[in-house]
DNA sequence: TTGTAGGCGTTATCAA
DNA sequence: TTGATAACGCCTACAA
């Protein structure tokens, strides 16, 4: 058990009350800028607060309003610059309801996401954020009967703030097929069994053309640079090359354009390579990488409204969320056989 | 005010007590598993808990305990993955005391650090950490008195765990000299006045080959891709271009360099680029990336351990971080003028 | 092995 | 305009 304590003396409100010749319930009106006390009385105790360096003690204030002020947010992986967007939505939209906000970042470990949910539980936030869930959904389904949680991207689930996930894979699987590829290769990604609406996409899109689905061309990311490495490797291994992959995420694609690369593969000439997010960095790389654009920012505004509305005890209204938009850049072109038939930007 | 309430009848200690038909107190021990209570009152407890769907309430836990067990964690720029390095080290240490961990993200605004700062004196954290504080130190002065805070990669403070700040940027600035550079632009990011290592060793390394302090060749990063974008914009309209330029970290290098592509000027042919921190993206892009590695986990580690001995009562001793490297890829080569007498990588 | 009592810091509700 | 009081949920002596 770590018990390490500062040598500190906490001033208390009753330390304030000491100094100001009043009592404490006093002092707590006079901080809450109450007009219930003499305006004399108040700005002589906001000054001594301010000399004392007194810090309010959120446990006691929280455990008497029976309400923390907070919102937490639980990141799979703060590594990837896309979740920062979604956290700044959240910032600024509970910016405006008073309400503050914090992350933990779990690096996509279920085991880790399950603690930090449990903390922010325990920390009786007002609202609890989870993008893309690692866990199964029936542990948050236990959940949400008691706790204020709402989902970010998880189709499958009620309280869930939701782009068009599926849509948005259409979209780069639309791309592909119009620019004659036949053969493409997909990463997946974790997530919980049953919550793939990538995968979904990809493999109705495969349908769409009479494909065949074939299980080589599926690849596993897991979120680190190793696994996008064993990728390529697994890739390079193949007997023929897909002559495209529809790669997980940008920063996925990105390493992998990479590692191909490495391995004397280039794209889009040998393997066209599109992404998904649309961070920043995918229009800064050679090639510049063909993704899709999606509304992380606004996603994270959203679901702290939504958030706020069910605390209200209003019923939510599905959000307007704007739909996630096709980016064509040069990481994506023509198949090899079909190549001198196509412009290829 | 936000006054948002789950609907949620919160199960408490005392109802796991009368469904258990014991005292309250007798909860308490059998949930922390205490020896002193028979083990079929426990394990009907445990299970009784469970069923329940018992959280435990923080806010009276740290109220009486005086500690809440845990760590803060400031970041300045979610987006920049450098940081997240930074977290994972915190975070493993962390679990290593029993200590976990929750982050703010400032975006680099000094007001909006202020407030995460406080949030976490009012959460009474155990440690608070503040890697790269934009706050001048004397709001920090004031502060270390009552609270536990450290620092990361701040020289000028007394409670900081460091990396040799001055030395990577040497490290950088000769790598430049050697390859020829006399005149040399240099970006600075958001810092506080007064703590700017990386111009100090930039005008160190100036002055020791005699090369004139050029003002219009210092430029201003604040973390956006905006910046850079101007950044690039003012270089351009130079009489002159600079043969090299000390990005203030990768991702402004990395989005330079592009911004740069985007005017006709080419790295390293036209222009070398340095950048800062090594992280993953940056032996990723193409150029390959010219930088310092900085050792973030090890820091993020190590803060935690200077935070905890300092909890213990004991002068925490400064750790050992291991030296930044210097990493020289692609982005870096000699300049126009002797090109061709240089062999370039 | 279990129960009793008091208190952690703050606030809301009364009463003065 | 201010003071007294009880309560929030939990924990730690101490008593039984």
């Amino acid at each position: 058990m770590a018990k390490p304590s500062w040598q500190t003396r906490r001033v208390t409100i009753k330390d304030i009350a000491k100094a100001a010749a009043v009592d404490p319930s006093t002092v707590t009106r006079a901080l809450q800028g109450s007009d219930r006390v003499r305006e004399a009385t108040r700005n002589k105790i906001s000054a001594l607060a301010a000399d004392m360096g007194y810090v309010p003690n959120m446990a006691a204030r929280t455990l008497v309003n029976r309400s923390s002020g907070l919102v937490g947010v639980v990141i799979p992986d703060m590594t990837n610059p896309f979740f920062a967007d979604l956290a700044r939505g959240v910032e600024d939209e509970a910016a405006k309801h008073d309400l503050r906000v914090l992350i933990s970042d779990t690096g996509g470990v279920e085991a880790v996401e399950r603690g930090a949910v449990n903390l922010f539980l325990e920390l009786k936030v007002d609202g609890l954020l989870v993008p893309m869930a690692r866990c199964p959904q029936q542990y948050y389904d236990d959940l949400h009967a008691a706790a204020p949680i709402v989902h970010v991207n998880s189709d499958d689930t009620e309280h869930t703030v939701n782009c068009d996930t599926v849509g948005a894979s259409e979209l780069i699987m639309n791309h592909l097929l119009e620019l004659g590829h036949r053969r493409i290769g997909f990463v997946r990604g974790p997530a919980p069994p049953g919550r793939e609406p990538k995968m979904f996409a990809y493999r109705q899109a495969l349908e769409s053309i009479g494909a065949p689905y074939e299980p080589e061309l599926i690849f596993s990311f897991d979120g680190s640079f190793d696994s996008t490495e064993k990728i390529a490797a697994q890739l390079s291994a193949l007997d023929e090359l897909p002559t495209a992959i529809y790669a997980h995420n940008d920063v996925n694609a990105i390493a992998l354009i990479h590692a191909l690369r490495q391995r004397g593969i280039a794209v889009p000439d040998d393997i066209s390579v599109a992404g998904h997010d649309n961070i920043q960095m995918a229009g800064c790389i050679e090639p510049a990488l063909t993704t899709v654009a999606w509304p992380m920012y606004e996603l994270g505004q959203q679901s702290v409204r939504y958030l706020y509305s069910l605390g209200e005890g209003k019923k939510p209204q599905q959000a307007k969320i704007p739909p996630p938009r096709l980016i064509v850049r040069e990481s994506t072109g023509a198949p090899r056989s079909t190549r001198r038939n196509t412009a290829s930007s």
